[in-house]
DNA sequence: TTTGAAACTTTTATGTA
DNA sequence: TACATAAAAGTTTCAAA
């Protein structure tokens, strides 16, 4: 990984859909030199994906709520974080240090919706308790840390 | 919005790179009616970017912690919110309900360097306490909710 | 690794239903 | 709205440097 590397990562963090020749004219490279390192970063595992971004509440999701998940004392960690995957109102999952196992992001179209996602997170065997903290406004989110790419990546833990 | 709009709405979020001519064949309409109607979906603020997602660990962002912030009682949470996003290390920032005022998701290279981000939290004004919770691992993040694209959304607070 | 050229595909504007 | 068409633009492959 290279500062062009670097350079492009970037356009893309910020434009998921830039042309290939588009982003050569703004690293200074041609558009097949452009592809070529575009499909070695997501060979590598760097680029992982492209989404769109949607809107939550024009999706009806405009309630959000991070939940911290406090296990059981015989709960196994990998059971728990895969029940929650199969409850579609979990948008991420962290297993977390602390007395909670996980902290999720839940999102949901109204409160009487996060009740009923609340009291299925509950069931789910291996969940003692719940702490909810609702989110009353999303002042940004999935921001793109600069930072990282200024300078060369020591850790290439792909 | 109808079925269709959700349909390509959720086949951006799989995949933002995704032609018109693709997404017009996983749908039944032809490429220009996609581009019509993505156009509008854009346009109307129901998608509102494209994001390539990258490896935190491949660019050297291997440490991520979620900070609740507890505010002064005479902080003004605009103004606290406005020094977070200053902080290339805060990649989103959630105002909560609670007695934190809001909850950031912070990366950064090492503990080290969470260790200085958090004093660097700590030193914003109207910044009482943080509340650290150091994520061991990231189960699964930012996935796509579709329950709320298979059913027609009646919210349409764009 | 980069490049330019060639073959192929997609985008995008226009006109019509 | 949706579609077909066609010119412009972009992608992708490849041989050469």
């Amino acid at each position: 990984m290279d500062s062009l590397d670097r350079k492009i990562i970037a356009a893309l963090r910020v434009n998921g859909r830039a042309t290939y020749a588009d982003l050569g004219r703004s690293v200074g490279l041609s558009a097949s030199s452009v592809h070529e390192r575009v499909g070695k970063l997501e060979a590598a595992g760097v680029i992982t994906g492209y989404h769109a971004v949607v809107n939550p509440s024009a999706v009806g999701l405009g309630v959000t709520a991070l939940v911290g998940i406090q296990p059981t004392d015989t709960a196994e960690d990998d059971d728990v974080a895969e029940a929650l995957s199969q409850l579609d109102e979990v948008e991420s999952c962290y297993a977390v240090a602390g007395d909670e196992a996980f902290v999720v992001k839940v999102r949901v179209s109204t409160v009487d919706d996060l009740e009923r996602a609340l009291s299925r997170l509950r069931r789910i065997a291996g969940v003692a308790r719940t702490r909810t903290t609702v989110v009353l406004s999303t002042r940004f989110e999935g921001r793109a840390n600069n930072a990282s790419l200024d300078s060369p990546s020591v850790n290439s833990g792909a």
